[in-house]
RNA sequence: AGCGGGGUAGAGCAGCCUGGAGUGCUCGCGAGGCCCAUAACCUCGAGGUCGUGCGGUUCAAAUCCCACCCCCGCUACCA
């Protein structure tokens, strides 16, 4: 039987200084999408990486007054480092630095201009001989580049553009498809109705970026190139994987995602991705995430002290279209309430039960209380905040039948079983969110993951007391 | 300014579309139960003028309509 394919993607990171939180939200959801659909037996392929061609690394690397070459790997290993503690099972990073991603790209490119959409017009704006770039009225204070202080001169230079406006129409007929949530669709459909204007895709006088093709004089627009990522990551599992199923990304480069993405993909004459899944923010304390306040979590610190499925629960737990809260405090308080008081508290006492008194086969009667339906739904929606809330009702009802059935003063092997075979299908539900967690159940209940498992019943075992699965900060 | 989302118990939410006693969930707080378990688990309880208008519609408004106040998001070549 072939599998179907499933192909996934998270947006590629800056790497002008460390993760933040919000790279971890985005990571661990992404994750949890392609575990998902492994578990249902479908044949993925996740890919994530960093943009490293982009200015802003640059910059980043003057600042800091390192090569840019020796900068960016720097960094990049902190991602690295970031997706191997968040136990994040992508299958390829890409680093867009990397040759063959320039050799498709510039392929791209050029499928773009022999179709004509590309042509040689002017650009103009105002440009900051001290940033030495153009600025936007909204980066100017009072007319003056903030950062140098000076008015920047009005110029007029050759650029390429693409012919965006083109597209318009098409564009209007895909993004409903296309964009998920509601409230962002629609705020691009609005904007797309209003009119688009062409975009300028060269650069000149950087060093930094990818050659435009037939004219050294200009580098490829950095979001171009890095909007490629998502097909020369696949390298030479293009045909089997493209078009991408879904595009996770952060609400803050939703145009790009929405509009100039699938341009590019129509003029070039690809397939466009079925799905773009626009996450919010992480706040801390109520508070955007942001250097100067100094309210950034380092993500790394948190993995180092504590267990990734914590982490994970706890970035998952947010919402996944909404902005919402994080802190450290969060983690702490999900942990014990939620992982160590119901999850781990449940797994040890039933297995503490089952242990002294024995397992015997039964019709399982409180699985009847798992919400199996509306968790599926919830997972297909990406409502991942909403699937773990179902889970652990259903966890609260496991508890609750503990209580009230008195296995330990029955010893009703039955009743031991029921539960048994409940946490087994609770543990295979959590594996897209908490894979080591779930695997450690697994080991001890002596089942296979697999989502076909769930309506197995489980397999009679020898159960034993394990280890305390979550410790309590 | 334009467009969109929101204001419900100490905190965070659901309920609103399709009106029917303020109903529910998570955390926090108070009391009790249990003793298998990670001082965990279970039960009960306190706590709300559902942003404001003693606004409109209605037998009936958190829910529909209007006005106002407050918060947040988006407004492209910033990568």
């Amino acid at each position: 039987m072939i599998k179907k394919k499933f192909y996934v993607t998270t947006a590629i990171d800056y790497v002008n200084a460390k993760p933040h939180c919000g790279h971890a939200f985005e990571k661990t959801l992404a994750d949890a999408i392609a575990r998902w659909n492994r578990l249902n037996g479908k044949d993925v392929f996740f890919l994530t990486g960093v943009d490293e061609n982009a200015q802003k690394n640059v910059q980043a690397a003057e600042k800091a007054g390192i090569n840019v070459k020796e900068f960016v790997d720097k960094n990049t290993g902190f991602f690295l480092d970031l997706c191997k503690k968040l136990n994040i099972s992508y299958d390829d990073f890409i680093r867009t630095s990397a040759k063959d991603h320039a050799v498709i790209v510039q392929k791209i490119v050029k499928k773009i201009i022999e179709k004509g959409d590309i042509y040689l017009g002017k650009y103009e704006g105002y440009y900051c001989t001290g940033c030495e770039e153009y600025k936007t009225e909204k980066d100017l204070v009072d007319g003056k580049c903030p950062e140098h202080n000076k008015e920047p001169e009005f110029r007029k230079e050759e650029a390429y553009f693409f012919k965006l406006s083109k597209y318009q129409d098409k564009l209007l007929k895909i993004i409903p498809k296309y964009v998920i949530p509601e409230q962002r669709k629609n705020e691009i459909i609005k904007r797309v109705e209003e009119g688009l204007t062409d975009l300028c895709v060269s650069r000149r006088n950087v060093e930094w970026g990818i050659d435009f093709p037939n004219d050294k004089n200009f580098k490829i627009y950095v979001w171009v190139d890095a909007l490629i990522n998502y097909i020369s990551g696949l390298k030479n599992k293009e045909k089997k994987y493209w078009p991408a199923d879904v595009h996770v990304i952060g609400k803050g480069i939703n145009w790009f995602h929405s509009v100039i993405w699938p341009a590019l993909l129509l003029s070039a004459g690809y397939e466009l991705p079925k799905t773009l899944l626009v996450h919010g923010y992480l706040n801390l304390g109520g508070k955007k995430i942001s250097k100067s306040l100094g309210n950034v979590i380092d993500p790394l610190g948190l993995l180092g002290k504590y267990d990734s499925d914590s982490v994970r629960y706890s970035l998952l737990k947010c919402s996944v279209f909404e902005d919402s809260d994080y802190s450290e405090e969060i983690l702490i308080s999900r942990n014990n309430n939620e992982l160590a008081n119901k999850l781990g508290n449940l797994v040890s006492r039933v297995e503490a039960l089952a242990e002294k008194y024995g397992i015997e086969k039964t019709e399982n009667k409180l699985i009847s209380k798992l919400k199996l339906k509306e968790i599926e739904k919830y997972v297909n929606n990406y409502e991942f905040d909403k699937a773990l809330n179902e889970i652990f009702a259903f966890i609260d009802e496991c508890n609750l039948y503990v209580q009230d059935k008195k296995p330990w003063e029955t010893h009703d092997k039955k009743v031991l079983y029921e539960l048994a075979d409940s946490i087994k299908a609770t543990a295979i539900l959590l594996y897209p969110f908490m894979p080591s967690t779930s695997g450690k159940i697994a080991e001890q209940f002596g089942f296979k993951i697999d989502y076909k498992e769930i309506s197995k019943p489980l397999k009679v075992s020898k159960i034993k007391k394990g280890e305390i699965l979550f410790k309590k900060m």
